[in-house]
This record gives C-alpha cells, structure tokens and sequence, in this order.
DNA sequence: TGCTCATTTGGCCATTTAGCCAAATACGCA
DNA sequence: TGCGTATTTGGCTAAATGGCCAAATGAGCA
C-alpha cells in the first residue's frame, strides 16, 4: 500500500475511531435530534465523571464530527456532520444479520 | 443511560470499533470492488506479517462484516453487508470540512 | 506417510485508550 | 476582587490493541 493511499484510509480510520465508542454513539445520536447540547446535560444523561464527557466531546470535536460554541460559563455542542446519521442505518443491518447468524449456529449446536 | 440503550450502541460501536483501523479499512475497500479476495492477495498488496493479516481479517469477520470460504488451502474473504460503502461517503464529507476548518485555521494564524 | 504451501494461533512488547480524581481555567455576578 | 458554577486539563492505573516472530493447523500431492 503506497503512502497516498495509506493516508486516506488513515484519515477514514481516524474518524471511525472517534466514533467507535458507545458513549460517543450516544452523544451524536442526541445531536442528530436535539441540535444543541451543554456539557452538563450530557453528563447528567450519561452518568459518568463530567471529566470523562468533556473527553469524550473533544475526541467528537477533533475529528471534526462536532463543534462548539461559548454561552455564558456554559458550552453548546451540535453536529457539524448530521450525514453520520446513515452510518447507523448500515451499522443496524449489520447487528441484525450477525444475530440471525448467531441464532443459526446456536440452532445447529441443538440438532 | 440504561442498559439497554448501553446495549444498543455497544453493539454499533463494535462495528466501527472493528472499521477503525487503515488496514481493515483497505479491506473493506478493496472486497467492494473484487467480491472474493484470498488471504494471500491481501498479505501481497499490505505488505505487513500473514498473521498481521489474517487477525484484521478475523476482527472484520467477527464483528460480521466480510465472510469466509475455504477452497483448497486458501481461503476467500467476501463483504457481508455492501451497506458499509455509504459510510465512505459521509467520512470523505467530514475529512474535507475537518480539512477547510484547518486551512482556516492557518490563514488566520498568518493575519 | 512425509513435504510444502496457506492460514491461523499464541506469546510477547510497545502504544493507546477509558476512566477516575484532583487541580486548573473560564465565566458571571455580587 | 472574590465566590460559585461549568468545563477542561493533567496524572495515574488498568485494560485493549497492533505488530512481529515462532509454532500449530489444514489441504493437496508425491
């Protein structure tokens, strides 16, 4: 794989990477609905330390899958990307089959 | 979070978990276009260890998104789920915005 | 059976990641 | 300025990941 090459899908590895955490999911799945989140609210939601989420949230902001915004002492996340969206649809078809692959197999492990 | 909103994108993050790395991603990129692709053929154009290889294939095909043949003594990896193109288009978006953010970024820093 | 090629598995090490706590920073308000 | 709230950063530890090498497995063939 020449260097050109390796680049791209690196930077497509980047972003797949930022996204690849349940946590994260969550936090651009409430985006895709309610455009405009604070940090407290998603802590409060998730129910981790407010330290974790604001990880979190910079992992999202520096993939460039969100951006933020300064109001008062508080800061406003929102997608700058909603076409993540149809990833899910994709990531559902495949959870989908790979259950019923899994039902198969535990049914043969029965005959 | 309750567990089974923790359930659901646990089992999306595993996908992308599975996605989120160059190689795999070539993989998936190269399956998209040639259907069938033994283990060998992938070890040739990455040019990494056979073993390093075939354990990202073996990521791909546990999280259920290529399968596997035997013929002979090779083996043929093929995509499961072609769906996993549409995300290629939303990454390439993302990057080209990350990418317009940054030259900005610089311009300004030259101000 | 014994040899060879293709692939997978196990072991090891270096690097990265997720989480918490504590401390730092930023903002608004008295 | 000084206090309280919101958020981020630094530091630490435990766990997961990616890579290589060496060894094991499996298929075909003499």
């Amino acid at each position: 794989m020449d260097a050109k090459t390796l680049a791209k899908f690196e930077a497509r590895a980047e972003i797949l990477k930022a996204m690849a955490h349940a946590t994260r999911l969550y936090i651009l799945d409430v985006l895709l609905k309610e455009d405009e989140v604070c940090v407290g609210d998603f802590t409060a939601q998730i129910g981790a330390d407010a330290s974790t989420v604001s990880k979190h949230l910079s992992v999202l902001k520096s993939a460039g899958l969100i951006s933020d915004v300064k109001r008062g002492n508080q800061v406003f996340y929102r997608l700058s990307t909603p076409c993540v969206l149809r990833f899910f649809d994709c990531a559902e078809a495949v959870i989908k089959k790979r259950t019923a692959e899994q039902i198969k197999v535990a049914q043969s492990i029965n005959e």
